[in-house]
DNA sequence: AACCAGGTGAGGA
DNA sequence: TCCTCACATGGT
């Protein structure tokens, strides 16, 4: 178990990446971030220009890593595209180096299942108790770690035994999702390939009047592009995003649209989408980069 | 007690 | 096609 050292691109900052709320399941015990990637578990810290790091045997962790935390981004250029908004370039360089994770879709959907109509502390108690229920275990570093449940192992689990997860009402989502993808394990590399708009549109396909995905719309859709298919136009609209657009970008509006929300508690399809659409339009190809900035600015200072 | 929290599905207009 | 409301859970 010896101590490894990556260089990270320019730039980069662990703390904003693992705490902007794109990811749940990392834990940060003294200076060192502590998780699970795939079937491996991993302590690392962030010295200046490296990321310096201890992680279970067997595992190629560099190319792990480096994949992960998205370092073949260029973010320089990234910012570049995105910095004209003058909101965005003040959140730019307060969070400079935060980037967008490359995330497991599977985790990542199953994850965003999880983190509809409650708050994060529920999600991240709901999504630790499914990886101790039915994860794998593991020790290392003298902790105790659980793999991510896989799709196989929740299709095959009671809809009783998720609920017990803490999961409530949306212990059916998860075991008709986990399902789908038990059954279509190719599913995800094709839709990477994809563009933005086809890929979003299997997400959401209905099958027969039925939805293929239950649990999954719109924005649980755009959180797994974003996060995990490497869509990164695409542009989640949470309650926070929603409240940050009516209050900094109200310009791009119409008077009367943005009232009309006003006293509605959550968007319908159709006014997600004609948000979505002006966003995409305004920020371009990398909105997403955007909008994980914008998420980040709006719940530690608004 | 009522409302909120990284929304979505079912059912009716 | 679009809108309204229930929904498990836990905190304030």
């Amino acid at each position: 178990m010896r101590v490894s050292k990556i260089e990270t691109p320019e730039p980069f900052n662990l703390d904003y990446s693992l705490e902007c709320g794109q990811v749940f399941h990392w834990k940060k015990i003294g200076e060192y971030w502590h998780g699970v990637l795939g079937n491996g578990a991993i302590k690392l810290r962030q010295i200046g220009e490296h990321l310096e790091f201890t992680g279970s045997s067997g595992v190629d962790w560099h190319d792990r890593i480096q994949n992960y935390f998205r370092f073949d981004d260029d973010l320089k250029s990234i910012a570049r595209v995105i910095s004209h908004d003058k909101f965005v370039s003040h959140a730019l360089q307060k969070y400079r180096g935060l980037r967008i994770l490359r995330q497991d879709p599977w985790e990542c959907m199953l994850s965003y299942i999880c983190a509809t109509n409650t708050n994060i502390p529920q999600i991240e108690r709901m999504l630790d108790n499914l990886c101790r229920t039915f994860g794998e275990r593991m020790t290392f570093d003298a902790k105790e770690f659980y793999t991510f449940p896989s799709a196989d192992t929740l299709a095959k689990a009671s809809v009783a035994s998720i609920r017990d997860c803490k999961a409530g009402y949306r212990a059916e989502f998860i075991k008709a999702t986990a399902n789908v993808i038990a059954k279509d394990v190719t599913i995800f590399d094709k839709i990477r390939t994809y563009t933005y708009g086809e890929a979003r549109e299997e997400l959401l396909r209905k099958f027969q009047q039925k939805k293929i995905f239950k649990g999954i719309g719109p924005k649980v859709a755009d959180c797994v592009l974003l996060f995990s298919l490497d869509k990164l136009e695409a542009l989640p609209i949470d309650v926070w995003i929603l409240r940050t657009i009516v209050n900094q970008y109200a310009r791009l509006f119409d008077k009367e649209f943005l009232s009309k929300l006003g006293h509605r508690g959550s968007l319908s399809f159709k006014d997600y989408d004609i948000i979505s659409k002006t966003m995409r339009d305004y920020f371009g190809k990398y909105a997403g980069y955007a909008q994980e900035y914008i998420y980040h600015y709006a719940r530690t200072l608004l």
